[in-house]
DNA sequence: ATCGTTATATCGCGGTCTTT
DNA sequence: AAAGACCGCGATATAACGAT
């Protein structure tokens, strides 16, 4: 029995007690308390209930556990025992977990016999048992109380409570009654379980029939399920296939098409790689033709920078040339006695060896002549200065006709030349070139002063100074000295003197 | 233009003044 | 500012030659 298990029944005590808290009054905690209330072979031992009467109440002497019972009636064989143990504890009463509580035997079958399910005393269930006629309210106000003693197998001997005489006559007619009613109550229970028997094999039939039916039913549904399946997976099947096929016929198409249209892009392709090539080709040969032109200018540039620059370099050499011819040669002399004779000397020395003089040898050739010159009488000096005289006279009239003829631009680039010689002359110390004049021009005529100064030079004044520097000075000083009217008639002559310098200036212009 | 030598002619420089 | 004049002295150009 499931109820006996100690750990099982702590639901169906829970669903007792709150029946019985119900129907007694007596808190749903008190009643769960009392877990392992059960045993039934401890009812069957000490606590055999007569089934004449509704209730033993018993209070055992001893023991401060008291159990309280109430029984209800089920029918006219049976009834339901409902049982709080209570525990006394110090004269008080409260609800306590016993081990050993009562139960009835009869109640218990009848639980069991009743249902299989723990859920007995559902309301349902339970009004089933109780019959109608019994009031929960005299139940209710039924308060019997049976004292019992705490149940220890040591002390069962002890625990022989009500075994007089007067209780054995009515032990022996609750075993009668309860015999009877084993008896009657196990005919019906095999009526009963005969008819349920029967009506389980019926049921039993029924369902195998119901089962077989609906088997077939199924196996049926099934088969045209299935058949219908296969239809729709054929029919599946079909459009698949046509649907492929036709996706097949398109994606050939497609194919074709996309073939069709990658010839077309070759054949576009082509045409446009020909184009390009000739484009190339065209540009190609334009670069060529425009390489060969730009060569054939470049060589013509060379050329011409050549030749030009042959020309520039035969201008200059001709311009160099030009100068070299048009560099003005101006007539020159010997401008000594001692000239002449050297010249003399050389040109004996020229006839004599019939060859070139060595230029090592030139200083000696000076020396020797300047020697000879030094040998020379003065009557034979004199003749070479004579002849250096009328030379000059001839060479004066030839350097008038000269610059007569003369090319005054000549004149003034020889002249220009000269300048530019004269710039590097003056860097380097060496004595500037003259400038070119006309040799007949006159000369500045002297200033004032300078006409005093050549009359006082002139006078042979014994107190003049010999000495040039201070002759110039003693010459300032006396100019500064002299009266206004000397100096005027002085300023007179420089008047006519530039008068006259004036007009021949003009005139040779 | 340079090198060398020589006598001679010429030029430049110095300070001062005038003229253009 | 530039140029020229005065004078004497000193410095320089000049001719000859020819190779460099």
């Amino acid at each position: 029995m499931r109820i006996k298990n100690k750990e099982g029944i702590i639901h169906k005590v829970r669903a007792i007690g709150a029946k019985t808290s119900a129907r007694t009054g007596i808190s749903i905690d008190a009643i769960i308390a009392q877990a392992n209330w059960f045993r039934y072979y401890m009812f069957s031992s000490y606590c055999r209930l007569p089934n004449d009467s509704y209730s033993n109440i018993t209070e055992s002497p001893k023991s401060t556990i008291s159990a309280a019972i109430r029984y209800y009636p089920m029918g006219q064989h049976s009834f339901i025992a409902y049982t709080t143990v209570l525990c006394r504890n110090s004269g008080r009463l409260t609800t306590c977990g016993y081990e050993n509580s009562i139960f009835t035997a009869i109640s218990i079958k009848c639980f069991s016999s009743k249902s299989k399910d723990t859920n007995l005393l559902d309301d349902d269930k339970f009004n089933q048992i109780i019959p109608k006629n019994v009031s929960i309210k005299s139940l209710k106000t039924s308060k019997y109380i049976y004292g019992v003693p705490t149940v220890k197998e040591s002390n069962k001997d002890n625990f022989q409570i009500n075994k007089s005489n007067e209780n054995k006559e009515f032990l022996k007619k609750k075993e009668l009654l309860l015999c009877s009613l084993k008896k009657s109550k196990l005919l019906e229970i095999q009526k009963l379980r005969a008819s349920k028997q029967a009506q389980d094999r019926k049921l039993k039939e029924a369902k195998l029939l119901k089962d077989q039916k609906l088997k077939k039913a199924k196996l049926i549904k099934d088969q045209k399920i299935k058949k219908t399946k296969l239809l729709i997976a054929q029919k599946f099947k079909e459009t698949e296939l046509l649907l492929v096929q036709k996706i097949k016929k398109d994606k050939l198409l497609e194919a074709k098409k996309l073939k069709i249209i990658k010839l077309l892009e070759l054949a576009k392709d082509q045409k446009l790689k020909e184009a390009k090539l000739l484009r190339s080709q065209k540009i190609k040969a334009s670069n060529l033709a425009k390489a060969q032109t730009l060569k054939i200018k470049l060589a013509q540039k060379k050329r011409i920078i050549t030749q030009k620059k042959k020309v520039s370099l035969e201008k200059l050499k001709s311009h160099k040339k030009l100068i070299a011819r048009t560099r003005l040669v101006v007539p020159t002399l010997i401008n000594s006695a001692y000239g002449l004779f050297n010249q003399d000397e050389y040109k004996k020395l020229k006839d004599n060896t019939s060859s070139t003089i060595d230029q090592k040898n030139i200083v000696k050739n000076n020396l020797k002549i300047l020697a000879n010159w030094r040998l020379k009488t003065e009557a034979e000096k004199l003749e070479y200065e004579q002849k250096y005289k009328l030379l000059k006279e001839q060479f004066n009239i030839e350097l008038y006709k000269w610059w007569d003829n003369v090319d005054k631009n000549l004149v003034q680039l020889e002249n220009r030349r000269r300048k530019n010689i004269n710039k590097t002359r003056k860097d380097k110390g060496i004595r500037s070139l003259s400038i070119l004049e006309d040799p007949r021009a006159p000369k500045f005529p002297a200033s004032v002063y300078a006409m005093f100064v050549k009359d006082l030079k002139e006078s042979n004044h014994p107190e003049l100074p010999t000495k040039w520097i201070d002759f110039v000075k003693y010459a300032g000083a006396k100019w500064k000295q002299l009266p206004e009217i000397e100096k005027n008639t002085y300023r007179d002559k420089y008047k006519d003197a530039f008068k006259l310098y004036k007009e021949v200036s003009d005139n040779c212009k």
